[in-house]
DNA sequence: CGCGGATATCAGCATGGGTTGATGTCACCA
DNA sequence: TGGTGACATCAACCCATGCTGATATCCGCG
């Protein structure tokens, strides 16, 4: 796994925790799926502001949107956060292996 | 877990990977340990530069450090990154049993 | 059809964090 | 002991991103 400005594991960790409201929206939507209307209510945010932030998540795909009429729900993507979880297992499993190793300077 | 500006969770993603150069940092220390010289040299980025993703990574508890005479080693510290590994895969499964609560709006 | 509600987007502003060059401190060597 | 190398830190600068108020668009209802 070579992380750059482009790895999907960097990009995801970024768009699930990069702003502390953002993570409270992860948060809110891990207990059930949310309207903006609630995650505007539950966080105290600005509509613009809440929007923005599931902007963000949704390009991320991280969270899928399920228009309702006027209303729209979002879902937090289990999977996408499970292949996350993955990702950052194997690089602890390689930083477990890498431990020993001394480059010469 | 409620996940808050100061949760543990969201901080170590963000240390980790919130900048991406020190997410190359990290994916580099995950094959094996490296003193500040050969991840300067690696990277190509500035001393400074790296010291401070050094600095922030170590603050975050994410990696130890050896000094060796002048030389600084650091290693990726694998039970941290794995405990994050663990409670991203909590945050899935919470996620996965969260799908088809509808709040009313 | 007109109005109100929900919300996505726009534009402008402020701030935090990354980068840079300079500096200070410690370790090593002749 | 003096000089050099490694690197942690400082201070200043810049830019990306979050936040705000305003606006546009779509949906539901009488």
């Amino acid at each position: 796994m070579l992380i750059s400005a482009r790895d999907p594991v960097a990009e995801a960790a970024v768009a699930l925790f990069g702003d502390p409201l953002r993570a409270r929206i992860v948060a809110l939507l891990a207990t059930e799926q949310m309207c903006t209307c609630h995650l505007i209510e539950e966080t105290g945010a600005r509509q613009p502001t809440v929007s923005h932030h599931l902007r963000v998540l949704r390009e991320a795909g991280l969270v899928d949107t399920e228009p309702k009429g006027r209303f729209t729900y979002y879902r937090l993507r289990a999977e996408a956060v499970a292949e996350l979880a993955d990702a950052l297992g194997g690089l602890a499993d390689r930083a477990e292996r890498a431990g020993g190793h001394y480059r010469p300077c």
